[in-house]
DNA sequence: AATTGACCTGGAGTGCACTCCAGGTCGTAC
DNA sequence: GTACGACCTGGAGTGCACTCCAGGTCAATT
């Protein structure tokens, strides 16, 4: 199958700006043209898209894109090289998924902190219409900026 | 405790021109100064950064951390508000994760690829001596783009 | 008294990854 | 035959998060 620029924004997930963009600085090939110099997608072109964009959410860098997508046109003689970047890259994922998991300890830690103030100040509100407790609120001052 | 502006740089992670930055934009309140006009940063200042650093990390953008700051100095009133950012910061940190890993499957089939054609390459080369195997190399080069 | 090094300010500059624009061409639909 | 919509080009502009710079102050050292 063939598709127009359209098509491949659509199935890709990038605007039609940013795959004239990828052209230009050659993480695709220039794809074929119709008669009226139309780009024309092939399925091959869309599934390294699809490949680029995975790239591209690991948080790779352009610039090291475009090194592997210059390996990948060297064929088997760039295997070695396009194995390395993607090892490197996975380790990176890895680490990656790693820091954000302990950011998310501390996202449960602050939420369950917010928690309770909440629930302090529902409790501080009905209490109101009875008394004031100074030292309790002093304590919640204390807690505020943990 | 008190610190100077370099050991705020060294205890947080970030530059010295980062921590004025996140000043100027509102992300920290002005540090207290010494007579000299330097910048003195508490003990509070650095668990503060630290905080920051991580909703960094989870790809939060400065605009809504600084958000997530003014409600900060709210005290009690703004916890709901922030509990809601966080909670959403939280949802988002998990889906990324979960890309991630989706992301990781990618590349470990990549690798795997990768790693067929060096042996297949090494396999051909030693074949040199010996033969030639056309229709060895014609699949190759449909595996290569795959 | 002069030098040094850490710090200060306001503002300009950088790198990245797009994103938008003006002005033009093409092929179909009316 | 003209109006339309999708596409084309080269190049300028954007938003983000820093990062750097010039020119200056201050306290301690030589």
């Amino acid at each position: 199958m063939s598709y127009s620029i359209a098509d491949a924004a659509r199935y890709s997930g990038l605007s039609i700006d940013t795959l004239r963009y990828y052209e230009r600085v050659q993480l695709i090939e220039p794809p074929a043209r119709d008669s009226g110099g139309r780009r024309i997608y092939t399925d091959a072109d869309l599934s390294w898209l699809e490949f680029l964009t995975k790239l591209r959410t690991t948080g790779m860098p352009i610039r090291r894109m475009h090194e592997y997508a210059v390996l990948r046109r060297q064929g088997m003689a760039g295997a070695g090289a396009r194995k390395r970047i993607l090892a490197e890259q996975r380790t990176a994922v890895v680490e990656r998924i790693a820091e954000l998991r302990s950011c998310l300890d501390a996202l449960d830690y602050k939420i369950d902190n917010c928690e309770r103030l909440e629930r302090r100040m529902a409790a501080s509100a009905a209490e109101d219409d009875t008394a004031e407790d100074d030292t309790r609120e002093a304590e919640t001052k204390e807690e505020v900026s943990a």
